[in-house]
DNA sequence: ACCTATTTATAACC
DNA sequence: TGGTTATAAATAGGT
């Protein structure tokens, strides 16, 4: 019914569908409603568009849960228990996951192995040796730019001294007041603002 | 539409009512139909006459379970009663203790770790080093059980030769014929059945 | 159930 | 989205 026939099969373009389907949408609502108030019957209407939006209409003074109730108890489908039994063998199925990981964790642990046999402690003892010396690689990795930047903030330090040093002297020279012979002594925040230098950043991407 | 237009309240006219309904009924369902073919949409349409009889539609290859799930997540509404809550919140529990043994479990093995920071990393280190202990521990009590078993079967030998000796010893004597002169060299399927001895039975509760 | 005059929904266009 | 209009589709009332 429009300009022209359409066959009834997927509007492939994209924005017609869209148009197409808020304007069939309020149509079937509409249907919906009138149905409803012509031979007061009750009516659930749930559509969802392809985009995941939905929108619903439920005969006046009734509840969906309502409708869902009596369509449960007319239809014979058991769509709770089902829906119930679902969720049960998904519970199942994870604390079945879960009770495999606590005994690998156990036994990880050295907890609860006096039932398990050389070849399966053999097995155990390997993981733990990997996971030890991914450890201790992981931990070597941080020593080593702990040092890395130890090094650095040295030398930024030794240039900074020395930077302070000359400027002092020019200070001296140009007849500054010298209230302080070595600047190293200075705390940061006591440093005079004028000898503060902004510090090379170092290469902190480990958290210590 | 039709002969004549209609206002849209109650048909009084009981008859009327039925077949307006049973037609109408079939006209929503048609567009139903067609919206989720158009515009690839998901619907579902549970009508009741008010005599009662029920009439449903739901979208191919979807089930009115899911539609009411999808519908349960967007609404809000609370259409699941309070024990499809408590295993829903069953199941999110489970599955938090499982993520964070999963965690766990990786850290152990060594993985996932490039995040943990010096103490973490001591942390887990530990607890390898005990879990190692425990293992190596049990390897050692493996060990000596089988040494200790080694030593009772071998005395055992010796006392199972000997008896044999001396029983080949009083066969002679008594006149028997000597057909093989050390009885060591007989396997246990060859020993005639009146040299066999029933074993001591050692301390096996151990599987190897 | 079927028929058909008429109303309604809506496809194509802005 | 929202409005217009020519046309397809739905259906009221009759059989």
């Amino acid at each position: 019914m429009g300009r022209g026939k359409i066959e009834i099969k997927r509007i492939e373009n994209s924005s017609n569908r869209q148009v197409t389907y808020s304007k069939r949408r309020n149509g079937i609502i509409k249907k919906a409603k009138e149905i409803t108030v012509l031979c007061d019957a009750k009516v659930s209407l749930v559509v969802f568009a392809s985009s995941g939006k939905m929108h619903e209409y439920c005969s006046p003074s009734t509840k969906l849960v309502d409708i869902l109730e009596s369509y449960h108890k007319q239809s014979g489908n058991r769509l709770w228990d089902a829906k119930h039994e679902n969720l049960s063998n998904e519970i199942d199925g994870i604390k079945k996951e879960n009770d495999s990981m606590q005994i690998e964790l156990r036994h990880l642990k050295g907890e609860d192995i006096s039932s398990l046999n050389h070849k399966e402690l053999q097995v155990i003892e390997d993981v733990l040796e990997k996971g030890q010396a991914n450890i201790r690689d992981k931990q070597d990795e941080i020593v080593t730019m702990l040092r890395k930047n130890d090094k650095m903030l040295e030398e930024e330090n030794k240039s900074l001294i020395f930077n302070l040093q000359q400027r002092a002297e020019m200070g001296m020279e140009n007849g500054y007041q010298q209230h302080i012979t070595r600047l190293q002594d200075y705390k940061p925040e006591q440093m005079p603002f004028s000898f503060r230098v902004q510090p090379i950043q170092p290469n902190l991407q480990y958290r210590i």
